[in-house]
RNA sequence: GGGCGGAUAGCUCAGUCGGGAGAGCGGCGGCCUUACAAGCCGUAGGUCACAGGUUCGAUCCCUGUUCCGCCUACCA
């Protein structure tokens, strides 16, 4: 069947997509003994809908799991999604709210129903997206974080570490978002910069007489005020400490205290409100001198004192009561960070709440230390090494990590509370949670049956931390697990690594006693061509199935992969996009133009013994070993660019015209056919991680039978015993010289813009080197099998050997010799031009490098430097010395 | 405040044992040379952010400055 003439992506992806989802050739075997390589996708929301970020994640990963596959590995690439705890339920909110109902109407029971439900009718979308792309995961083994077995290890790993002391419940503050009605850990607050006010507040004495001003951002948290503080050694305030405020609007008097930790005199006024119970710092004060802890707010974020006002309106209230009393002094703008949710951006409090907490500034550093050595001692790899630092840095001054969630959509809590009435028998022990895997049936102290579980959820970060293992059934001794376990590399976006990586790595070291992956690789954001974040609110999000739609999934990865290098976010602009479609359509297209070489599907197996087959094949031996390199190092950017250069630029640009001379000819057209195929079809498999779907369609043209698996398709192997024989590296400097021959008689016929339809005659000397006529007798010889090229890609007509320096010519000189380009009388004027360009320009060099040279002390510099510099020179002089007789000549 | 990354052609980006600056796109000129006009051939275009330093020699190493991005932090 013939192939169309361009080439149109939508008519196949598809179809291979489809292919590979339902095929089981990506399935891994835990029998096999292969040696094995393992990843875990970092699973998705299974809210999530495709973009460039699962893209750009999901096509190196897939890159990855094909090349190891072809390179003959026993590969598992674990595919899942992530249930999303408040992202999840958020979305089922929205949904019930368009009837008015809110989750409380219907009931936990009912709403995780709905959860279900929703999860069961679109929580696939992301998945499919990602088989779309043509991710090779084995899908047989699909994961959901909240699936039985997973549950399972969630469940155990918080039974354990809270057996371990590393797990403990207590009333602290926290932060918490009044939208999602929930707790949130440290990082799951986002620092933004905000234009606000500076509120400067007077402050009473109790005595009546003195008063202090303070300043703050948050006037309403100064009913909750329970001291002011100031610095100790501050002369205009250190006799004041000991005394007290009658604290306005209130009818409390609270004590000023001294504190040189939190105080900085230069700040504000100096002296600063103390509110333990709304302000992280605060607490650590209030707990240094013994304060009172006051919670303003009520669960949904109003404040009782104030007619149960909304923080913001609270706020107003409060500084209109201050102005009606005077005691405002001044507002000021000022510049400062609020922390918001990471998932709806409302306004964090700090709010005294019990939680659950993982420990990690434990004494022994059970879980901190350990993780902290492994990525030090080289243990697991970060790639690109840079976020070492960070990462240590971000270790070290770890905060214990708040795991409980006060929504429903999650894992429940392991934790029974004893409600019984015998108060007496077991008061304190009774407010001890009963942790267990199964439900007790009555309280161990008092016996009571009246036991009732944690309401709570955990943190959907805790079971992702579990992922590495829980996926391959840990908490059992599953085959897969022996065999895949520690997974070898793990591919992630740099925003998630203390959401997730680090904690992978704490939990893993801790629980399985090995490190979850040996090599992290870290891949920057997705952003659009101007560097600017993609957002929703900007309007510049570029959606990547409409991308794949328009240019073809292959040209999508492509661009992705070329543009991943180490360290460097990707400003994805589209003009790229659209180059790498084009080289979809230039692989089709060669495709196109072997097939009609070979009409009846006929390969001939002749090694060939043609310069050009010969060049081609130790370039290809080059190439193979360079994009090895390159994926060894995780450069799959290199690799992709040494592809696109060598099969656009060497194979199509270079080899293929090359090949239309010994096509035409019977005694050669065998070999070449041959070597094009052959070499081709090694080609389709180089780039098969990169551009799966055009090489797997176009592959079953270069094999026999239908298209080889993965399995069957092994990476092609480099052939260091033809690349070295000494014939082959003759024959290849040889082609090189031809190539140099045909471009520099190309480039003079550019210059005077000669049309290819017009055919020039060549006169070929010996070199000046050799001269004479003899010298060039002998050249004849060695350069007639390479005639046919120049004559056909230089387009030249005649060719002549002879030693004599026809006046109108244009001429140069290599390694075969001098070579003139004649010319009629009329163009020499051009060539003239062109000359006196040329020679400008060596001149300038030749400064350059005389200057170089003459440097007093460049003796220093290391001998073969000087070595190459002088040979250079000798180079350019020479190359002066043409120009200028030539131009003399024909004068 | 601390830390990290970036600044190279008009645009998007490569480029480390320090020794002649690259690609894609765009521009310009010429070609339907029958695989491909999503193509072919040729060509122009850069004080490698700025200022110092080390060196025989710096896009590359060191110091400082400016601008941009990100992370982080208790300046109320």
């Amino acid at each position: 069947m013939p192939l169309d003439k361009i080439y149109d992506p939508s008519k196949v992806e598809e179809k291979w997509a489809t292919h590979w989802a339902e095929s089981a050739e990506f399935q891994a075997n835990p029998q096999s003994d292969q040696p094995a390589f393992s990843m875990v996708i970092p699973p998705p929301n299974v809210t999530g809908s495709l973009h460039l970020g699962h893209a750009l994640n999901t096509t190196l990963q897939d890159i990855l799991a094909r090349y190891k596959r072809m390179k003959g590995f026993n590969v598992l690439w674990v595919p899942g999604t992530d249930h999303a705890g408040i992202a999840t339920q958020n979305v089922v909110e929205r949904q019930l709210a368009k009837e008015s109902i809110s989750r409380h109407d219907i009931g936990r029971r009912a709403f995780i129903e709905k959860v279900w439900d929703w999860k069961k009718t679109s929580g696939g979308t992301i998945i499919s997206q990602l088989k779309r792309l043509g991710a090779s995961c084995d899908w047989s083994r699909e994961r959901f974080t909240l699936d039985e077995g997973l549950s399972k290890a969630v469940s155990d790993v918080f039974i354990r570490l809270y057996q371990e002391g590393l797990l403990y419940r207590d009333k602290r503050l926290i932060n918490f978002c009044f939208r999602c009605q929930t707790a949130l850990s440290d990082i799951e607050v986002e620092h933004e910069e905000t234009n606000g006010k500076m509120y400067h507040i007077k402050y009473p004495l109790a005595d009546g007489l003195h008063y202090l001003i303070v300043a703050t951002t948050r006037p309403e948290t100064m009913l909750a005020d329970t001291a002011v503080a100031v610095h100790p050694e501050d002369d205009r305030y250190n006799s004041l400490i000991g005394k007290e405020i009658a604290l306005p609007l209130t009818d409390r008097t609270i004590p000023i205290v001294g504190d040189p930790i939190l105080v900085d005199r230069e700040f504000g006024t100096g002296a600063v409100k103390i509110t333990p119970g709304h302000d992280f710092n605060d607490e650590a004060v209030g707990k240094r001198h013994q304060l009172d802890i006051i919670s303003l707010f009520d669960s949904r974020g109003r404040i009782a004192l104030l007619n149960n006002l909304p923080i913001f309106e609270a706020r107003a209230d409060v500084v209109k009561q201050l102005e009606a009393q005077e005691l405002l002094i001044k507002i000021e703008d000022h510049r400062h960070a609020i922390g918001v949710c990471y998932r709806c951006k409302t306004v964090v409090e700090p709010t005294l709440s019990t939680q659950w907490f993982v420990r990690m500034n434990d004494p022994k550093n059970s879980l901190v230390k350990p993780a902290i050595d492994a990525v030090n001692n080289g243990e697991i790899r970060l790639i690109p090494d840079a976020w070492k630092n960070n990462y240590l840095g971000w270790m070290e001054n770890i905060q214990d990590w708040c795991i409980s969630r006060q929504i429903w959509w999650g894992h429940k809590i392991p934790a029974w509370y004893c409600h019984g009435s015998d108060k007496d028998q077991c008061q304190l022990i009774c407010n001890q949670p009963i942790v267990a895997a199964t439900p007790p049936t009555k309280c161990p102290h008092c016996g009571s049956t009246d036991l009732r579980q944690d309401t709570d959820v955990l943190d959907t970060w805790f079971s992702s931390a579990l992922w590495p293992f829980s996926t391959l059934g840990w908490p059992e001794e599953t085959p897969l697990l022996k065999k895949f376990y520690p997974t070898t590399t793990l591919i992630s976006g740099f925003d998630i690594l203390f959401f997730w990586v680090a904690r992978m790595i704490m939990m893993g070291l801790h629980f399985t006693k090995q490190v979850p992956f040996q090599d992290v690789y870290i891949h920057a954001l997705v952003r659009d061509a101007q560097g600017q974040k993609m957002s929703k609110s900007k309007g510049n999000v570029i959606n990547p199935l409409e991308i794949m739609e328009r240019y073809g999934t292959d040209a999508l990865r492509f661009t992705l992969a070329s543009m991943a290098s180490p360290g460097r976010d990707i400003n994805l602009s589209e003009n790229r996009i659209e180059g790498y479609r084009n080289f979809a359509n230039k692989i089709w297209n060669a495709t196109r133009f072997i097939l009609m070489n070979m009409p009846n599907g006929e390969v001939p197996n002749a090694p060939s013994q043609n310069p050009a087959d010969v060049w081609i094949r130790l370039r290809l031996n080059e190439t193979i070993q360079s994009v090895e390199s390159a994926m060894d190092r995780y450069r799959m950017d290199e690799a992709a660019e040494t592809l696109y250069q060598f099969v656009w630029h060497e194979y199509c640009d270079w080899y293929l015209e090359l090949s239309k001379v010994t096509l035409q000819a019977n005694e050669t057209r065998e070999g070449t056919i041959a070597t094009m195929r052959s070499v081709f079809s090694d080609i389709l498999a180089l780039l098969h991680p990169f551009m799966p779907f055009i090489t797997a369609e176009l592959s079953p043209d270069f094999s026999q039978g239908s298209y080889p698996t993965d399995k069957a398709l092994s990476f092609p192997k480099s052939d260091p015993a033809f690349s070295s024989h000494p014939d082959s590296v003759a024959t290849a400097a040889s082609v090189q010289v031809l190539i140099a021959t045909i471009s520099e008689i190309r480039n003079r016929r550019g210059e005077m813009n000669i049309p290819p339809s017009e055919k020039m005659s060549l006169l070929i000397g010996g070199t000046s080197a050799a001269g004479g006529a003899s010298a060039a007798d002998s050249k004849e010889d060695a350069i007639a099998n390479y005639l046919p090229y120049i004559k056909r890609l230089a387009g030249i007509e005649t060719v002549t050997f002879g030693s004599a320096s026809p006046k109108f010519s244009s001429h140069f000189e290599n390694g075969w010799g001098t070579f003139h380009l004649l010319l009629d009388e009329a163009r020499i004027k051009k060539e003239i031009e062109r000359l006196t360009k040329v020679l400008q320009k060596t001149e300038k060099e030749l400064d350059g490098l005389q200057s170089r040279l003459n440097a007093p002390d460049f003796i220093k510099a290391p001998a073969e430097v000087q070595e190459t510099l002088h040979l250079r020179l000798r180079e350019i002089s020479q190359k002066k010395d043409q120009v200028i007789a030539q131009l003399s000549k024909m004068e």
